[in-house]
DNA sequence: TTGTACGCGTTATCAC
DNA sequence: GTGATAACGCGTACAA
């Protein structure tokens, strides 16, 4: 009778069913070689008690927990939003669990953070979100710590089984097609800071793709932002300062596509009849401003599922695809324009 | 040799201190009968040895883990991210760590699905946001399953050490006030779905407001979202069609009031010459749009610390505050106008 | 003030 | 195929 006070255990189990503890968790862990019989009486045992296994004395056993981490520098919160479902998905029906762990990229002591914490938890792995995802240091702590990892961006950061990558450069290049397609020569561009691989790889893509198109991109054409609404409002002050204006912008994210259209307004331009404006990673934001914005969409639930299910089952990553495409999707904040 | 492969474990650090491992057990819980000098010595060993407790068996010898997890199904990504920030105030500096668990709360089998992972984990405590934290059934099985729990909510859903609550009664009206006192008298309201604690104390703050202003509500005045971009589209539709016109709307959160502004765009209106709006949430979309928007402050973050403080030590919960004040932030959404 | 012996619930080893 | 028995690393009676 006290024994219906606490959980039951898998001695419980084994006592109920007639066989040893080993048996038990043989059945447990689907061992293949176990006479059908005695598996059914075990998992009868099972269903009548109630009996869940306890994950603590299981990761204290086989001396590795079933959490997986997911260490971010919030870039925005509809993706670590996203990138968290994704996790999700990968891991449903499993025993794993989801631990968060936002960091600060500016912090000196940031490593140092990430190995307390890592040394701590025990984690079964992490993922880790650009821009944090682009430190090295951090991946050689990981690796130092014999913590399973898998970063997630926008260029070849590493090996194939520690890496899930979407092509920025790449698809940048087709929003910088499209515009071209619609008659925009004199085009804009806010990228991002310095010091993020996504802002280099949004940055290298537009200028690959206007040199293809024999365009030319003026230093007064390009403007940096940090990411930020504001600092996107800023960019695009001093973008619309230039003479010729831009016909066209092309923002490295939708938080500073909608500090363009901000300003825009402000000056009293039509977006998209006076400007163009195309954004980058389809957050909600593209979608409730006016007009609403076109964007180039990031698979980042996806991505991030694949990475958790190479973290979970590394043997299966060959599966598992490495580079994920973006694709540009059309709203209203473009127009056709005439030839100059 | 072999030792220096694997973690440092409470006997090496005995053994390194010439003391027994309980002695260092006490240090690390911080037992304060203990000789200074004996203090020290230990301590230099950890130092030596780099040691870090393992959680997996503190959690299997203590019974109970240092996982707090959150319970969630959130159409709003920025509200679940500064409810993660808030929890990690909380558990800054301790050995807790965070578990997400977004569940969806139409599936009918929510609950099964929390409790399979409630058993699993066994969890410290949950903390759980809105909608969900309004299910009783899910506060019950936590009471089962000896699940510490803190619910987050719009009104007073349970008793104070399982709570933590906005006034949104009252801050709406206060909004309504602000309007009033701008010179508005037909108001419109866009509330939530049916079946949202915050929808209804929401829309009674709204009529209570209006009502101690001796203003009427008529049904047309009021119109049903589900807190989404598109149901405030459709919602502001049926207001907006209303003769004559609500010269204000007060939407349930931003996002619908977003879609309001978006129709006031669409039909021609001027915001907020010929409509002001108010939302509600001060998410970011609110200060991104064009006008910036007036809106409803909630102090999310504080909030969800002070909840996951409860969770951590319920024994000071009584300094935790368990009600929170939401304010009204003012930005360029709203007009004066003169009286009708 | 400190140490010994054992329990927490699981998996692994190796016999049978 | 199955079962004793020993890990896994830490906390706690209870003894010293």
């Amino acid at each position: 009778m006290a024994k219906s006070e606490r959980q039951p255990t898998i001695n419980d189990v084994a006592r109920v069913a007639g066989v040893s503890k080993k048996t038990v968790s043989r059945v447990i862990n689907r061992s293949p070689l176990l006479k059908a019989d005695t598996r059914e009486k075990v998992e009868a045992a099972i269903r009548e008690l109630a009996y869940v296994p306890n994950p603590q004395a299981r990761a204290l056993a086989l001396r590795r927990n079933f959490l997986i981490g997911l260490l971010h520098d919030n870039p925005n919160a509809q993706t670590v939003l996203n990138v968290q479902e994704g996790v999700l998905d990968a891991i449903r029906d499993t025993d794993f669990a989801l631990v968060v762990r936002p960091v600060d990229r500016h912090s000196p002591r940031m490593l140092d953070d990430i190995r307390d914490f890592l040394e701590k938890q025990r984690l079964f792995g992490v993922l880790i979100l650009p821009p944090v995802s682009e430190n090295d240091a951090l991946a050689a702590l990981c690796r130092e710590l014999g913590c399973g990892y898998v970063r997630m961006g926008s260029a070849q950061l590493d090996q194939g089984e520690n890496l899930v990558m979407s092509n920025d450069r790449d698809a940048v290049g087709r929003a910088v097609d499209y515009l071209v397609e619609q008659g925009h020569q004199r085009i804009g561009l806010i990228c991002g800071p310095d010091g993020f691989r996504s802002a280099l790889e949004r940055r290298e893509g537009f200028k690959a793709a206007m040199k293809r198109h024999g365009l030319d991109v003026p230093a007064e054409m390009i403007a940096e932002g940090s990411y930020t609404f504001e600092s996107g409002i800023a960019a695009a002050e001093r973008l619309l300062a230039a003479s010729p204006r831009p016909t066209a912008i092309f923002a490295s994210n939708d938080e500073m596509a909608a500090g363009a259209l901000h300003v825009a307004r402000r000056e009293g331009m039509a977006v998209p009849d006076d400007l163009s404006l195309v954004g980058f990673d389809d957050s909600p934001i593209a979608a409730h401003i006016w007009p609403p914005m076109t964007t180039v969409r990031w698979p980042i639930r996806a991505m991030a599922k694949a990475a958790a299910m190479k973290l979970i089952d590394p043997l299966e990553a060959g599966a598992q695809p490495s580079q994920f495409l973006s694709d540009l999707v059309e709203r209203s904040s473009v127009a056709r324009i005439e030839g100059a």
